[in-house]
DNA sequence: CAGTGGTCTAGACCACTGA
DNA sequence: CAGTGGTCTAGACCACTGA
């Protein structure tokens, strides 16, 4: 149980930092002082510093010294579950139903260009309607998802399990129902529904882009922030 | 432009995972080979190695060695950012209307059973409504509350600046104005709209419980996953 | 039980930048 | 222009764990 010294060091300042013994823009010591109040190596303090920096509870300058950040925003971890393991974990039945499948030319967004499988379908959860989605998938990027069988498996669940995303982004709003999403829905035109539009890459290149519409008050996200870190 | 040395062996490892160069599960060079590859030594090696693993593109095991991860999909980082500095941000004028104020014993939720200050306010962005507050501040927690000048100063803002909170949770869903939540943000009742309700704690001790309801269409959240996280 | 990564030392030169 | 952090070296001992 002997706690690596690096870690001891990050520990100290993250304690004092978050009981606001040190406040934000306040100074901290020195590498050379923190050095001499732990009796390490300045390797081990910047390493120790290091990390609080990538975490965002400091701020290094050159010359200036280290300071505490002022806060401006909180990062929480968003979890974004397969919808097939959500409705499953929930007990009830999951099924996808595929509705359209197309190829098309792309005129807009990241995969603007580009040849795409443009898919429409419906997520049931114990044959409820959850979400709609539309999506689009790269067939230059996934020349695979030609030939996939969806009927079985979301087009979410396929990609996840053939062509892991590397980068993706979520745009999170509270929509009303389109007449369209509200019939597919079971809804009243108007409803209010989650709206998460996802565009993902692999690398640099676009993988696919979806807009999934959630029943309102059958989905919610859920995100933590805790000393749990990451 | 010189690149630092560990930077660009950090390069060089992401540049042949994200090619799919090296798939998930494939085995990296020890650092041993590393080092002789790069002519450099073992620490710089091993920090560019650290930052790999914390950005989740490798895993590293003793005795077995360093390994491409298997992506996980679970999660993003959530930006949850202050809303004076948000709507400031966009070049609009951020002001927060309290409309009420008040002690009050809780009964439910985390900071059931004790004294907590309720306050209620509307933000405003450019003079139009683009949430509703709802907040208990505990104040056995944060004394200080009680006699801080909430109106030059949204009840959040005020928090972030004076107690910041270690540990929090937030549920994000859609929802329908209330008749009374229509009326302060200026919508139709059963108006979409996002609900934001967020507990935090400092340590296991509870600080606040707040719900923010925003006009559907003025406020979107935004989450990502990449290795360029930050 | 041997090879791997985890951590640490006691130095070094350098780039940057605020006093 | 001097003090700060950024990066690097060439070693070291250790804990872990899979072959």
């Amino acid at each position: 149980m002997t706690q690596p010294l690096g870690e001891a060091i990050r520990d100290h300042f993250e304690r004092r930092i978050l009981a606001g013994d040190l406040a934000p823009g306040a100074r901290l010591p020195t590498e050379q002082e923190i050095m001499a109040d732990f009796q390490c190596s300045r390797m081990t303090v910047s390493k120790a510093l290091s990390g609080l920096s990538s975490a965002g509870l400091i701020e290094r300058r050159k010359r200036a010294g280290t300071f505490v950040a002022r806060p401006r925003a909180h990062s929480m971890v968003l979890e974004v579950p397969d919808l097939a393991s959500l409705v499953a974990a929930r007990g009830q039945q999951y099924r996808f139903r595929l509705d359209r499948r197309e190829e098309a030319t792309v005129t807009e967004g990241h995969l603007s260009g580009e040849r795409a499988l443009h898919l429409v379908g419906v997520h049931f959860a114990d044959e409820a309607p959850l979400a709609v989605e539309d999506r689009l998938v790269s067939l230059a990027a996934v020349p695979a998802i030609a030939t996939a069988d969806l009927a079985s498996e979301a087009p979410g669940t396929w990609l996840l399990h053939h062509v892991p995303w590397t980068e993706a982004d979520s745009r999170i709003s509270a929509v009303a129902a389109s007449a369209n999403e509200a019939g597919l829905l079971g809804l009243a035109t108007g409803a209010p529904c989650l709206s998460v539009e996802r565009r993902t890459w692999r690398g640099t290149e676009p993988i696919t882009l979806v807009r999934q519409v959630f029943v309102g008050d059958r989905y919610e996200l859920v995100a933590h922030f805790g000393p749990g870190a990451s």
